[in-house]
DNA sequence: CCAAAAATTCCACTATTTGGAACACAATTT
DNA sequence: AAATTGTGTTCCAAATAGTGGAATTTTTGG
């Protein structure tokens, strides 16, 4: 009988690594020694559109050539990065077989995934899960009856926490204290006439939502895109996530939103019910 | 003007890293540093289906206590690896992000696309697209019509070469001195009453894929699932990869597979015509 | 509450990484 | 065609960062 009690599926709170500024070199002091510096190589690679060239890398990285080339081998060798042919480098398919692994034993996604059919079936709409990583919440699962969209759209997909009803219901379940840190950390930015820009306007929103139980994105993240969320924890709320119910503003209202609200929160009530048995049963 | 020229897609044809033997011990001899021993870890972590706890690790790699725990701390802090409240350990969501730009910046996967989404419409069956690494096939992409089945459940999922319909397709398109290789390190394995186990066996079948151009898989990796499969290849064959059409063995039968052969060989073609321009021009 | 097991910290020793400079290879330019 | 520049690769002494045995703290369970 090999049963292993987990409260799992993530870093707890951790300071967000990056945010990927417009020109934003050398990372954060990482204390993480050799490995430290050869995933800020990885993620130097990850957060280019395009395959980079040794001296693209060489010019983001404050590292001599001869200790850069190293990394690079390295990585390649590992397939953790793969070298095509005209020298540019890009993730490698390693990578994929870690993260299936990572998504298919992620303890609360599987218990999330019953609940976010429940909440397809009942409303017709998208539903999204989604977890905090510093400034960011990481699409988890999602769930839609269109299959024409793309399948990893949205999964392991990372967004800021200001602009987004998973962001901001997570945002909402943090203590006090873990929510001032984070807030001070996010870098906010305009994406639709409607983003919340400031750290005021986001704390009142905040508050709202700890008074209702419900996150809305009125297109603040995308034009045409709306949402209702509810925030998902764990008892000691080191670990907070959210969900949401989402579908385009031409055939969702405010109001068809409005009265999804009490099933959203259903549903994340009924996660952290499936998910306290499987956490450290006291403390 | 930002053209990237590149092959890409993947590790052209590195050994196997691992066949997560039953009981299999210390990694062959990793000549990649300290990064090496670090992924060594985090993947001992990811072959195992449960999160793992400190001993149970530590008995797995032959590494002293403390040096262990500093590798496991550092992965933790990087985000590769998550620490659960009652200590084991499992994969982090870091790995999700990464592995959601590697795929969606795969060079390979988006010339593939539009011709398994025409594969897809010509047969009504699932389609899949994989590509070989080691003595595996990583699956990069599939479509299929039921949005039902989960969402990763193929994607990234790694199979054995020797039983799959991509596997032995893409076997085909090797040169005879790597196939070579690849089939000595193959560790046979009966799946089903149909699965090859010898390498003379397989090496008739790879003769016989050469001469059609199609491969079949024959419920040798699972009973009732059957595919037709053809080669993709760079024109240097040193990047290797298949795709294939795959139903039920109640719906689709021998002939039908059959009758898809040409479209199967048809759209891998056109993959390729696509693939051409973008490689490294000449030589 | 106490004992046993598991996880974490510590620090002298040493193997690995470092990084400057020299080398090879292409693609342009003169 | 020869020279030049821009890139990528290799080398090795010096320095740093990783190692691993043992001691310490925390957790588990009887």
């Amino acid at each position: 009988m090999d049963d292993r009690r987990s409260n799992d599926t993530g870093a707890p709170v951790p300071a967000a690594p990056e945010t990927a500024g417009p020109t934003a070199r050398s990372r954060p002091p990482t204390d993480t020694g050799t490995l430290g510096k050869a995933i800020a190589v990885l993620d130097i690679v990850a957060s280019a559109e395009a395959p980079m060239r040794f001296t693209e890398i060489l010019d983001r990285c404050d590292q001599p050539r001869g200790t850069l080339h190293r990394q690079l081998s390295n990585l390649v060798e590992e397939g953790l990065l793969s070298l095509n042919r005209d020298h540019s480098y890009s993730l490698g398919l390693r990578l994929l077989k870690f993260a299936a692994k990572a998504w298919a034993g992620n303890q609360f996604r599987t218990i999330a995934e019953p609940h976010l059919r429940t909440l397809h079936d009942r409303t017709g709409e998208t539903v999204h899960l989604g977890v905090l990583r510093g400034t960011e919440v990481i699409y988890l699962d999602k769930v839609e009856s269109r299959q024409a969209v793309r399948m990893y759209s949205q999964i392991g997909n990372a967004s800021p926490v200001f602009c987004t009803g998973v962001g901001k219901a997570a945002l909402s379940a943090l203590p006090d204290a873990v929510l001032d840190t984070v807030i001070a950390q996010i870098a906010f930015r305009r994406f639709t006439e409607h983003t919340i820009v400031t750290a005021a306007d986001l704390r009142a929103e905040i508050a709202e939502i700890r008074a209702t139980g419900n996150a809305y994105d009125r297109e603040e993240h995308e034009i045409g895109i709306r949402c209702v969320a509810a925030p998902v924890h764990s008892a000691d709320r080191s670990f907070v996530a959210g969900i949401s119910v989402t579908g385009p503003a031409y055939r969702v209202s405010m109001e068809a939103l409005q009265s999804w609200a009490g099933l959203v929160r259903e549903a994340a009530n009924a996660i952290m019910d499936d998910m306290a048995p499987r956490l450290g049963p006291r403390t």
